[in-house]
DNA sequence: ACATTAATTGTGT
DNA sequence: ACACAATTAATGT
């Protein structure tokens, strides 16, 4: 467990930063489906992924959703870094897409350690970047591509999360994350299926040949 | 093994 | 978008 960390981590910070992390955090295990921060929640603590997928969801005043970006192991949500300095509250949502293992920082830390270790600021830059770059992407692909590949995009990410070929996933699901309707996505996948590309099952989805 | 039901998926308008 | 049909999985008898 702490070794996972270890291993995760190490890469990253510098010896002394990496012993107060591993003794000031608290090791957590949180199950697939659990949300970790909704809406207009304060920040009470910064979670470094360990292991397990996080998603990132925005929603507009009509309570739209879409899905913004994933979080991948050695990652900590940009959000919740600059939320945990100005007493802001979140402007998305985070839901864990798999099984997590975390590491809960206590916020009051984050500030001193800025100051105090230089990895710790290079890692907070590389937050901001890689998230903001990611957003831009969603962005992207939303504005200037149709659904049809926007669905390509997703499917291609719900693969690599997997790390297998099957994905278990509804087509509501899939609409949600989307911001479309049932319907619509049904269609668009019996189309895929007919070009070979994937393959429906209940329940699952075959990307064998995407 | 069979019937019932809920959830998921398919299709026509 | 909506309504309804068909299929699949889960559960109880």
């Amino acid at each position: 467990m702490v070794e996972n960390f270890k291993k995760r981590f190490r890469p990253l910070f510098q010896p002394a930063l990496m012993e107060e992390l591993e003794s000031v955090g608290v090791y957590k295990k949180m199950d697939a489906g659990t949300t970790l921060m909704a809406y207009g929640d304060y920040v009470r603590s910064v979670p470094l992924l360990i292991s397990g997928t996080i998603k990132i969801l925005r929603a507009d005043d009509a309570g739209n959703e879409i899905l913004l970006y994933f979080l991948n192991p050695g990652e900590t949500c940009a959000m919740t870094l600059v939320c945990c300095n100005g007493h802001k509250k979140s402007e998305i949502k985070a839901v864990a897409e798999t099984d997590l293992e975390l590491m809960l920082l206590p916020v009051q830390k984050i500030e001193e350690w800025s100051t105090k270790y230089k990895s710790w600021r290079n890692f907070s830059s590389e937050t901001y970047y890689n998230q903001l770059m990611n957003a831009f992407k969603a962005v992207d692909i939303m504005a200037f591509s149709k659904l049809d590949e926007r669905l390509l995009t997703y499917l291609k990410n719900k693969k690599e999360i997997a790390a297998q070929n099957q994905v278990k996933i509804t087509h509501q699901e899939i609409a949600n994350d989307l911001n479309s309707s049932r319907v619509v996505i049904s269609r668009l996948l019996k189309k895929l299926e007919q070009e070979d590309r994937i393959e429906l099952k209940h329940n699952y989805i075959n990307l064998t040949n995407l």
